[in-house]
DNA sequence: CGCTGGCACTCCGGGACCCCGAGTGCCAGT
DNA sequence: ACTGGCACTCGGGGTCCCGGAGTGCCAGCG
């Protein structure tokens, strides 16, 4: 099992020094810059069983040998190691984020920070309204006949929306409304708001019930919408980093990466809790989007305690540093659940 | 005078169609494809009047003609006509709008549309704090010494913040201090709620003036601060529509596009009233943003009636359709515009 | 049996070269 | 003032060629 295990060695070497000098890696060099002790011959022979299982492969006859995806997905799962943070890198994660002011705030410079870090495109999907608590409520009057809906959820995060109202309200109706709905939903998980307001009408006289049912569906939309799953990004920039990462032009990934829905799709479902430690990774065309063939996804969960929240991570060629990456988008992950926990 | 005439309708010509190929255009091709009625030598003579002049250059020896920033600039001044936009574009610019549900929707949706009717990069201002006045002011408890400050404008805008209290306060002390800032602010231009605020403190036992203070002084600060100016944009994928347009990489470009800093200079000051009715055109080195020297940037401003808000516009390369984007600005900035006076 | 050195082979990339076409500037003629 | 003609320039593309890097295979060795 010594040869197997050189085998590995030797997928790993390729992993790391195609990473490094972004040019395929031929069995010399391989030989040379790492302690495998044994000769090229022999490497020329792992790589050719290495090519037999699909794990590398030679964009010409005579050229080195690349990882493919498949390649990539072991040297994730089996060969590396995420590494710790160095201490600078902690201390620009802390400096980065103190000082924030709001949500938006924490977002924005979140998403930088993570962009920044790994020298790659940052997401950063903001917390769920689903997995909040309803702080507050309230409703302004813009003119008689229109109100401002004001949900403030524990997150921090704060949605509005116009209601027109089928008629006229009057100050003192609507502080009745407004009182109803902060016995009822206040401290509700919003995915239960629907169920505390289901006899919200019976509180009212029959001709007041239009207005307030009119209030009350938009403020089941407001929770409802996709909108909801916001997703912020940095660092397109990096992009352009290494034009020849993506074969011909990258449009196809600057405009995928405009459609909220797919920037959803990649950071991928939030689980309900905390548990996984590791960053989800997703090689190539194992994200089966469009434009995104030859782009990775490292994503995470992040939250309050053990409650997952929502997911960060970061976009990137295939030929990306996995450990390094994983380890900052982990770092920043905790950082945030942090940040969200003190609030 | 008839020569000084052609002159410039062959600057002209030479403007359209070099836009239209992207690529150098040469004598013959001019008295072809343009009626001038003269020869290919006349032009020649004239083309290199026109170098002489500096509005138009040449690649290479042997290469056609391409306008320079000057040439530009007299193409926009003085040669061109801003189109009226074709009856479907006003039909896509209204359908796009219509059915936004809130301020961050309608921000989201323009910036949108501006990027696929112009196929460039798009950005839109958010309505200026300063421009606006108080609609509402809210306070809500978080725990005994934390408050969230929430302030609404009257353009639909919401900022919030969190206010860390000196010390604990009531609810009852708490709505005493809404109801203050509610007689005090509602109504108010933002500018002069500092003024507003003069005595707010003198209206309270001494004792609990420094957690008036504190909230006080959170709510100056949300309206000083230059989160205020908040630039979207999108289309960023349009800047690889013709990647020679921007020599080498884009990667400047990308990278001054994400520096909310950069994206408000290249708006520009959003001026008091809004008398102009023809967008701002700054081209190529024009602006004096590093990285940014071979694009141009048509912006205006946009607002209710006659009061400016903030402004709107398109990065694109040099090389642009100046009359069709100058009308697709004007077109949206003024349905914005009616639209937030809807509100 | 696994490793090694040697060797013939392949193929990409870059440089040298050349030609064609497009476009120019200038000049003499109308 | 405009035109046709002409000599000139230059870039882009095509072809050719070579060197270097890397491979696969084979025979030999411990």
């Amino acid at each position: 099992m010594v040869a197997e295990d050189r085998r590995l060695a030797v997928l790993r070497a390729i992993v790391e020094d195609y990473v490094a000098t972004n040019e395929p890696v031929g069995s010399r060099a391989l030989a040379e810059r790492h302690g495998l002790g044994v000769s090229p011959a022999t490497i020329r022979n792992d790589m050719a069983a290495l090519e037999e299982e699909g794990l590398i492969t030679a964009p010409h006859t005579s050229a080195g040998r690349v990882p493919t995806d498949r390649g990539y997905r072991l040297f994730v799962d089996k060969l590396s190691e995420v590494k710790p943070l160095s201490a600078p890198e902690r201390a620009a994660i802390a400096s980065f984020l103190d000082g924030a002011v709001d949500l938006d705030d924490v977002m924005t410079r979140t998403v930088r920070l993570l962009a920044q870090l790994t020298r790659q495109v940052a997401l950063v999907q903001y917390p769920s309204l689903a997995r909040s608590t309803v702080r507050h409520v309230e409703l302004v009057t813009l003119t008689p006949s229109r109100v401002l809906l004001v949900l403030i959820a524990d997150t921090g995060r704060v949605e509005q929306r116009v209601v027109e109202l089928p008629r006229a309200a009057g100050d003192a109706f609507l502080a009745r409304i407004r009182d109803q709905l902060g016995v009822r939903v206040t401290g509700v998980a919003l995915p239960d708001v629907a169920a505390a307001l289901e006899d919200l009408t019976a509180a009212f006289d029959p001709d007041e019930r239009a207005v307030v049912a009119t209030i009350a569906a938009t403020l089941l939309e407001t929770l409802v919408e996709r909108h909801d799953e916001r997703v912020v990004l940095a660092g397109a920039a990096n992009l352009a980093a290494v034009p020849a990462d993506f074969a011909g032009s990258f449009r196809p990934v600057l405009e995928a990466l405009e459609e909220q829905m797919v920037l959803l799709r990649l950071l991928g479902e939030v689980s309900a809790d905390l548990d996984a430690d590791l960053p989800t990774v997703r090689i190539g065309r194992e994200n089966e989007l469009e434009g995104l063939g030859s782009t990775s996804v490292v994503s995470l969960a992040y939250g309050r305690g053990s409650r997952a929240m929502a997911r960060l991570g970061v976009v990137g060629p295939t030929r990306m540093d996995y450990p390094g990456t994983m380890s900052s988008v982990r770092a920043v992950a905790r950082y945030l659940g942090r940040m969200l926990a003190d609030q």
